[in-house]
DNA sequence: CTATTATGTAAGCGCTTACTTACATTAATG
DNA sequence: CATTAATGTAAGTAAGCGCTTACATAATAG
């Protein structure tokens, strides 16, 4: 063979970012070959058709890369400082996966199924993680009487809608310290409310 | 004339429905021209081109059916109950708008501004609304001292997140009755935190 | 050295798209 | 009744799309 292979990556890296900026549609096999610096015959004889191709960037990134030890580093941690950890790694996550968030929410029409079933799998171990975490809270009697799948879902969705808002509606940049700041008034309200708490010791 | 014209009023219904399903480069004049049973060249001589008809459908539906009269409604209540009203409220406003939220998370890639502003008018009156009410409870003494924009903002975008998730990715219908179970679990946790406060009376 | 494999260039096919032109019809307006 | 405004039908244009075919090249594997 000539040159080992790095072809198919190229072509996918390419359809991602292409995709994510100007949809299934407005972004053609000719436009992701050039990107990729390949032939446009080259990415029909590998891929087949555009769908298939797709489908390979769908499932080619995953998720989850340092989130899936992430509860094993907070054990030690206060509430607290747990809460801040995973929220902060959470965003900083769903900032390095902007453009696959992307193709999510404007893709749903193109495929469907697929599409939701990239979105779930990232959602749900995350969720799970979270859920589990904070039932160890309420198993130490930290955590009042909730549903802690109940909880974990509202404490997930609203930093992930904090990033969607600022991040690709608004197309913001979101730097870490900015992150840092909302997590943190967003944990300060998760774990105590907005109300006034009559004799707090 | 023939026929006084509701012309318009029908291609941008159907252009409505069509973009929010198919997206912008997936629905095509001829489609929208025939769901709204006038002919393609109609379409064009009313609007010029696809791009001007796109906007004009931007423009067209504006949020905030009765949400502007909500905080009036919820004077009388008790904190828990107003929260609940206004949150029920904004989930069934974003249910009914379901297409134009579509639009706005697919097409920021197409007219990004112009995109960015629908959301911004929505959520911008949206935001200050809840401010303004929280601001009413902190002056009251029943809100801690927290920043009532952040948490005005926490409020919303977790209630936008679900609907996110729930009804436009995942497709579901939510019907009224989860939504207003999901908001009281929601209400709860933003009122009282997920900690067990000591001594509460 | 030969066969194979991965790639390239170039031309193009059939289809759809946004948009146009030319001409006809119909109904209200003055 | 004549004009005008709103629509229709039909045909077509230039461009872009996904995808294919035919043929050439260069490097590796056996």
């Amino acid at each position: 063979m000539a040159e080992k292979s790095d072809t198919k990556e190229k072509l996918i890296e390419a359809t991602l970012e292409l995709i994510s900026e100007k949809g299934y549609l407005g972004a053609s096999t000719r436009e992701i070959a050039n990107l990729a610096e390949v032939s446009e015959l080259t990415l029909f004889r590998h891929f087949g058709k555009k769908e298939a191709l797709f489908e390979e960037v769908l499932n080619s990134r995953t998720f989850l890369p340092r989130l899936i030890h992430l509860l094993e580093e907070v054990q030690g941690m206060s509430c607290r400082e747990a809460l801040e950890t995973i929220g902060i790694q959470y965003v900083e996550t769903l900032k390095e996966r902007k453009r696959m968030v992307r193709i999510i929410l404007s893709e749903f029409n193109t495929y469907p199924e697929k599409v939701r079933r990239v979105h779930m799998r990232f959602v749900r171990d995350m969720e799970k993680a979270v859920e589990g975490y904070l039932e160890g809270l309420r198993a130490e009697g930290k955590m009042r009487q909730l549903d802690s799948g109940t909880a974990a879902r509202i404490f997930l969705r609203t930093l992930f809608s904090h990033f969607v808002v600022e991040c690709i509606i608004r197309g913001r940049e979101l730097p870490p310290m900015e992150v840092a700041g909302t997590v943190k008034d967003f944990v300060d309200i998760f774990m105590n409310g907005i109300i006034v708490q009559d004799n707090k010791e």
